[in-house]
DNA sequence: AATTTTATGTTAACATTGTTCACATAAAAC
DNA sequence: GTTTTATGTGAACAATGTTAACATAAAATT
């Protein structure tokens, strides 16, 4: 033994990283601690001093995964320089994508298995930074501007998350083949979510840039 | 010794039985083996002369759940005495009790661990008797006959049935503490699902009755 | 600077899990 | 009545998460 390792220094680290590394390719039922302690050259018990248990360091993956999950769907909402149904758009789009990217995170965060460590950890941050939260503000926001129609306005987020949710487990869990066929979905779920939301009287026909490319125009009425 | 019962007679019914029972209170995660052979008072191995696997089981039961299921699910949709739209509620409204009923067991079916079996399982009966399949059939009636507008069959199914997954998941998930809000949800997700649906001309009002008890009309426009 | 305390690692052992194998016996086929 | 098949048992496996007793590096205290 030349070099000294004993003490790791950033062990804990190394595992969360490990573990996201893992669910980037399967799912995390299929994470034992023996790859993590393996993939850091460590005992199998050594993760003990880091976590009580495999149950806290997933809850840690969880934090994490909200964290990166708002940051990547929250923004568009809150850029208020854009047209609203523009950033719906990229919000709704954001939502679809990060689940597509990261089926795997996706349902560590939404799926029911860890939904008692879900709600310890949404219950904290529920107030202003979620995904949930900035929704909800982006369609009072509408409200009161006239664009949307006014009606229970925590009832109408949750639709719309409904949808959102919908679509991309179906698509995500396999009920669907094409991929290609998700594009043509999600624009129809769309127009659907917001001609569900709006005033009568808004005619709306924009471009849509997201991501590296411009979509097609979204066209409601 | 005085009874024998070296030959049970009737073994694997029972398992499967003890199955259902079991994930009528608790995930099928939780299931064991060990759990099957204490309740038929058999030896933990005894299972595997009747499936060869606890896959195979599971696989056995997501069959069957699929079944009740489209049993569910789909009978109202061919109810053709009644008009369209009511059928679609009362097959809606199922979807969401079967989901409310046995949360467990939608999630077996629809969740993603399973993917792999249920794809197996679906392609069988994909053609007729599924949920799936009622419900786009029940569409073309409603595109054929003016009630509903004329597009893509196929999408449309997938997004009433995504609208379905998403709210029931949610509710069943945990992502709503209040019960009696499930209700309410549901009628306003049903008026979007059928608004995007329908041609402009409808006018809709209707009262319709759902297992015990009168619901409260549907309204659109 | 020396000593004590704390943090972080190791190895060995546990019960539980799904599964397999050799064996036993009831039921069915011949 | 004998053979074959179906269905049960008990012992053993490796893999899992977890714990306990022990070891040592780093930090804190004197």
């Amino acid at each position: 033994m030349i070099k000294n390792d004993y003490h790791h220094g950033n062990l804990k680290d190394d595992f969360l990283k490990i573990a996201f590394d893992f669910i980037a390719k399967e799912d995390i039922e299929k994470l034992t601690l023996k790859i993590l302690s393996d993939a850091t050259g460590t005992s199998r018990s050594a993760i003990y001093r880091h976590f009580s248990s495999k149950e806290e360091l997933i809850e840690t993956m969880i934090q994490k995964g909200f964290d990166d999950f708002d940051a990547f769907v929250s923004p568009p909402l809150k850029d208020k320089e854009k047209p609203l149904i523009d950033r719906f758009y990229q919000s709704a789009k954001a939502y679809l994508e990060f689940a597509k990217q990261n089926p795997n995170i996706y349902r560590l965060l939404f799926g029911n298995k860890y939904a008692k460590i879900r709600e310890a950890t949404l219950s904290i941050k529920d107030d202003d930074c979620s995904g949930f939260a900035s929704l909800k503000q982006a369609i009072e926001e509408g409200q009161k501007s006239g664009i949307l129609k006014k009606e229970d306005s925590f009832i109408r987020t949750i639709l719309i998350w409904s949808s959102l949710h919908g679509l991309s487990s179906l698509i995500i869990d396999g009920f669907m083949d094409i991929d290609k066929l998700s594009d043509e979905l999600f624009e129809n779920m769309f127009t659907d979510m917001i001609s569900a939301s709006v005033t009568n009287k808004i005619k709306f026909i924009s471009n849509i840039p997201f991501g590296d490319g411009i979509l097609k125009p979204t066209k409601i009425f």
